[in-house]
DNA sequence: TCCTGGCACTCATCCACTCCGAGTGCCAAT
DNA sequence: ATTGGCACTCGGAGTGGATGAGTGCCAGGA
């Protein structure tokens, strides 16, 4: 186990490099934090400190850079999130109020956490699979013709198009939308597929091939839809990254464009507290050299949700943690009040 | 006038400098075309040029460079659309093909032109303002509660929540929908006002509050979300500029996410033919360094919404404006098809 | 009049070389 | 365990010459 002062000089380190962006001496160290002790001190402990793997050198005769260990030390230990100053949450409130629609609840936050962490930010949509069917309606565009609108508690809304193999009446319509409803709202996803199961059966034997065909692209969009979807925003922050970054940023705007790992990775994250992952913890290899920060968010007490930011592994972690619980928690609180 | 060759060093110049993106110089040149005169004749045409500020030179020793109104004479007098292989048409066709919903047309589309055009794709979503209205749906979610669901004959659909100033019957509601839907289906937007006007004055006393905030939430769902939508893709192909991009990818992925600017962009462009909009011609400041080819597509005649690429203004204007206008014409196709 | 070859000139780029200093590791002394 | 001292390393910045692509101009030729 490290000693105490040994760990207070990686968190000085930590905080040096993350403000400077250059590796830290031991002479500097000491200079800019009071640890009582010499630099000769210091470059004892930093000798010890990578040994452990916490730090590093890019080369011979330059200062020490935490090495993603040390950042996860840093973070598990060292640090705690920073709350945001009054200012900031008038700010977030404000600036989530004026939203319209579940659409505009979303680019509003991905700007609004952009702007805060100065960093990518990522909001995924409120998950359809652990939302709860508000209306299924069905429309009439024409006699063999009907679109599917699906309207969930969150806000969200889904349609599709279904070709019959038959005219379907307007009366049949009404009444299938109607059993249909009774059936499932209010009900979560998963268990529509049993819900709706003997459906069709209850149908006279013309229409009895629609309602089964209106059923099926119900749970195609069920399950298809649960597909996520997410948005981004802040991408140019990435360039405040360093010089050398025609190599950096490109893997990383091209690993942001691949929407399926970006949900992969918020996947990944606890639906509760807060998940921080620090360069190779990251699978996917764009986002190597780049550390996520990601909760979950939701209008009750259950995640619905994730949003986080990607940015530098060299990230100034209590505020951009700070930052991220408190969008999470404000947004929980304006999807709550529809 | 410049004569017939000055012309043909002017298209070469260009030619030379988007492939190599180095400055070209008079030797060069006359060994890569065939120009059937000597490197000193060259020189003279090229000191013509640049007289007349077509070219330029970076630096005393080094070669020419095409200005902005060096490329704008060779995009409208030089260069010929070039037309898609057939492999790439297919390839167009088969990956549009497999669309769902208007958000996947709206994505697919942009990655496909990402991809083709190796730059940086911009897609509008059908614009509402000059859709024509398929059907108004009306839910009770709660006894004063409306959820007013508006789908445009492009596929597009908006929602959003009405909080009613009185309880309003299922019976009303159903009457009220049934009316507006008569009264507007198959219409422009800019028509909507007119046509709903004198609607509350046919219903009750009681109602006629609610059924004058529901119309009034229509009326405002068609204007503010004129405020058009769009998607973008393909930014790490902005990494392909040169190397000293620091300066340059930085105020164009902020460019990017101001969609306003985009759409303003894109509304310059004209609803038919082609919009190449060439370095300082964009008003932006960012995107004084790019190029901008736009073209406006629809499932009729008529464009409902515009799409196209950002790229360098160094960039291979026939390939990708064949690009460009083929993706178009697919999209409308593809949307003539719902 | 237009084209061409020749020639002197300009500079950006490359490379080898040196110098400087921040930072290190180690050791003996406290 | 901590400290001051000291030799050592090595990246980065600065210098200066060689290189060569590219230019402008001019005089001669078609």
């Amino acid at each position: 186990m490290l000693s105490e002062r040994r760990l207070e000089v990686l968190r000085a380190i930590v905080q040096d490099y993350v403000g400077t962006e250059e590796p830290v001496g031991s002479k500097a160290l000491t200079e800019r934090h009071n640890l009582q002790v010499s630099p000769a001190t210091v470059r004892n402990d930093m000798a010890a400190l990578e040994e452990e793997g916490y730090i590093a050198q890019p080369h011979t005769s330059a200062g020490r850079v935490p090495t993603d260990k040390g950042y996860r030390l840093f973070v598990d230990k060292l640090a705690d999130v920073k709350p945001l100053t009054g200012a900031e949450r008038r700010a977030i409130s404000s600036f989530l109020e004026g939203a319209v629609d579940l659409d505009d609840v979303v680019s509003r936050t991905v700007r609004l956490l952009a702007t805060l962490t100065r960093q990518v930010a990522v909001v995924q949509y409120p998950s359809l699979s652990r939302s709860t069917v508000r209306h299924v309606e069905l429309l009439s565009l024409a006699p063999a013709r009907v679109m599917l609108v699906l309207i969930t508690d969150t806000g969200r809304v889904e349609q599709r198009m279904v070709d019959c193999p038959a005219p379907f009446g307007e009366t049949s319509l009404a009444d299938l939308r109607a059993r249909l409803n009774s059936r499932i709202v209010g009900e979560r996803f998963a268990e529509v597929p049993r819900l709706v199961q003997d459906l069709p059966e209850s149908f006279d034997n013309e229409d009895r091939g629609t309602v089964s065909t209106v059923l099926s692209t119900l749970l195609e969009t069920l399950v298809e839809e649960t597909e996520e979807r997410l948005m981004i925003g802040g991408t140019a922050n990435l360039t405040r990254f360093g010089q050398d970054f025609p190599l950096t940023i490109r893997p990383v705007l091209e690993a942001l464009e691949e929407h399926v790992v970006l949900l992969r990775l918020l996947g990944e994250a606890k639906d509760t507290g807060m998940t921080v992952r620090i360069g190779h913890e990251n699978a996917h290899e764009g986002l190597t050299s780049t550390s996520v920060v990601a909760v979950g968010y939701g209008s009750g007490n259950e995640a619905v949700a994730k949003l986080g930011v990607v940015g530098p592994t060299r990230m100034d972690y209590p505020g951009t943690m700070g930052a991220v619980r408190a969008v999470a928690r404000y947004v929980g609180q304006i999807l709550a009040e529809n």
